[in-house]
DNA sequence: GATGAATGAGTGTTCATTCAT
DNA sequence: AATGAATGAACACTCATTCAT
């Protein structure tokens, strides 16, 4: 079982060269890999220096103990996903336009990072314990909400968008639709019978949760 | 570190008589709550034993193993609330009445029973490996997507909601709304700076959740 | 594993009526069975209830504990072999016939009860501790030696026999010869590469062990 | 009840210094002992450890688990016999002296290493499970075989053997009278009310098993 | 910077035995 | 006589972490 866990790239790499930087990379990169398969208390340290191709000893070099690593694994994690939205230009589209942009984006991103769920999950069990010691994860989320906030500005101002939208309560209505259904596929396709990580499943999912959210955000006095 | 666990009441009545059902009932109380607040690896067969107030080997006694104890408490868990949600009739109101009804019971069933979301999340890192194994669990929800169908064909019909609405893909986006927020609370409470537990927050969020619901079934005609 | 182990005939009988001679006898019977197979640390109590169709206490009604049951085994095991070679009634034969009936015998009962053979092994592993607590057994074994000891000088004044033969001594090589090729026949089948379990292969034995002995016997005077 | 096992030597210096080569041989030298005393069952993890003067985790460090052990255990203890038989050159000497050295050699052996014929019983009392798996064992025992039948040639074509004796019958005969004798002396010496453990006693048989397999090779027309 | 050996507290599980009925 | 629930000590094995080189 253990056996299969293949040696990445870096890790071949990490193995036979003195690159400090690349076997960092290579802990976070196996430790993000076990931790989101196993979670915090499941995932095993052997495994993750196995599948670093690095020795145990190393992990404790760079990230302190287990918990470090897992900081770390959490930071890196946030922070990709709110690069990548930064990366969306949001605010140079229209209203419309840049709202069904960042729900197909974020759609998009929990399909293609199940490690992001997982972390999360992970994470949540805990109660945020780690995520609260954190010192740079709280200051990457500003530009987020800041981005919502000029779209429903600018399209209620255009009579687009109905009033008083909050952007925390509609951010979090657009992660939870696609969230939920992405971490919890594997318990749904049983209950209901139905295999819900079909290709054709997916993309009609993706497009319910943009009717969703535009019929909410649709102003009441258009009906 | 964990020695404060309380003997609930039913684990004190368990320890003094020699009463089968309640000791089971006891160790499956006690496992609910140990499986759910540290997950399936996380958590404790000894503390499990402690908190029921039983000897370790009843445990095994009753239910095998701890996955065995784990698929006990993933079916009894799932049990309960569909058999809550049994008990709503929802058929036997009008349908936005019945579906007002259905969203804000399934948003009031995750404030109350944050052990339904963290089972979920758990079985859901195993990838659902011992809800495939149940065979209790699938048929179980037969009535709940038959109650979701009845209201849609019924508002449809009477010109209240949109045509062609998937049962399945609505249950999921009900679930959804609720589901990511309470489960993910903790971290979201830290990264937007806002205390998403407050008791005023949940209400405005059932609210919220209700909107987007009736927005989307709503008939496009009608606006 | 252990769901293979069928009821006997006597288990079933035990487990319907209440009769305590069935009962002592199928409780004796599985036991010869599961500790023969696994020796004594390795059988279960458990399993040998089970096996033969009574409540668990049973076996401490009848037998104190488990190395009560234990020492009930090995007296009832000795006893059935001694009482067998009785029943050859040899004295009543000619010497070289006699001695020829007793290996014969003897390596017929190896082949026909294996448990007595693991059964010795497993005691001389506990130095004959139970053994030595045994009442019963020691003078099980004096007609054994007398017997012996008759043919021995028969023969002897018969010119049939060497001199000086140790009637004990004589009996551990007629033993030892079929023995240990019995008990030890799976590693022995390994290391040689041959099926010692064959059936024409034990038969070769037999002959085998009856020119040793039978040459041992003769005196050297005739040679 | 076992706390009086001592360290070996061994094991006092494995715990000092930090030599893999001392440690993996005071656990195999700690497991040969508990095991060959108790059984493959009847062994404890814990007591090899402490006997071994190591750290119960180095056990599965360098074995694997209690069965890996015991493989080893097992191949180490075939291959010091075979090795010593070797260092016999019996190939060398006259027919009859050969044989005899090897049986007297044989004998020997069984009275030096007890937990050899401990360790057969355990492991035929599994089927040879274990031996079977190993693949160092059999090429062991052709040396063996093949120095048997050139002693074996030679007699018979000295006129000093009978024809058509089978090397391995042979061995396994020699073996026999040896091995049953000092495996089962504690409960033979119990049931005959003899000490067959004393010094005397031994060479007696050991004189006893020459003769017998003397009188077995002599050819019968020199009768 | 990097390694493999070494540790002690703990993990789920099993044991023979006894209790209450 | 017979049963199934209950016990506590022990079982093989694993964990994150540290030491010596």
């Amino acid at each position: 079982m253990e056996g299969s866990t293949p040696k990445s790239r870096d890790a071949l790499r990490a193995a036979t060269t003195r690159d400090p930087e690349r076997t960092r990379a290579a802990i976070l990169s196996a430790a993000t890999a076990e931790i989101t398969a196993k979670g915090l208390t499941g995932a095993r340290v052997d495994a993750i220096a196995k599948r670093a191709g690095v020795n145990k000893r190393m992990l404790y070099h760079y990230f302190g103990d287990k918990q470090g690593l897992y900081l770390a694994v959490l930071e890196d994690t946030y922070s990709a996903i709110r690069h990548a939205e930064q990366d969306l230009h949001l605010t140079e589209l229209d209203p419309v336009a840049g709202m069904r942009k960042l729900v197909l984006f974020t759609w998009q991103y929990f399909i293609d990072h199940p490690e992001f769920l997982s972390l999360l999950a992970t994470e949540n069990m805990n109660r945020a314990a780690y995520l609260k010691k954190s010192q740079s994860i709280r200051p990457l989320h500003r530009p987020l909400t800041g981005m919502i906030e000029v779209l429903l500005k600018r399209g209620e101002a255009e009579g687009l968008f109905r009033h008083g939208v909050d952007p925390v309560e509609l951010y979090i209505t657009i992660a939870s639709l696609g969230f939920f259904y992405m971490q919890n596929r594997h318990t749904l396709s049983v209950i209901f019978g139905e295999n819900l990580s079909a290709f054709e499943r997916l993309a009609a999912r993706g497009e319910h949760i943009c009717e969703v959210v535009l019929a909410y955000l649709q102003p009441p006095e258009k009906k």
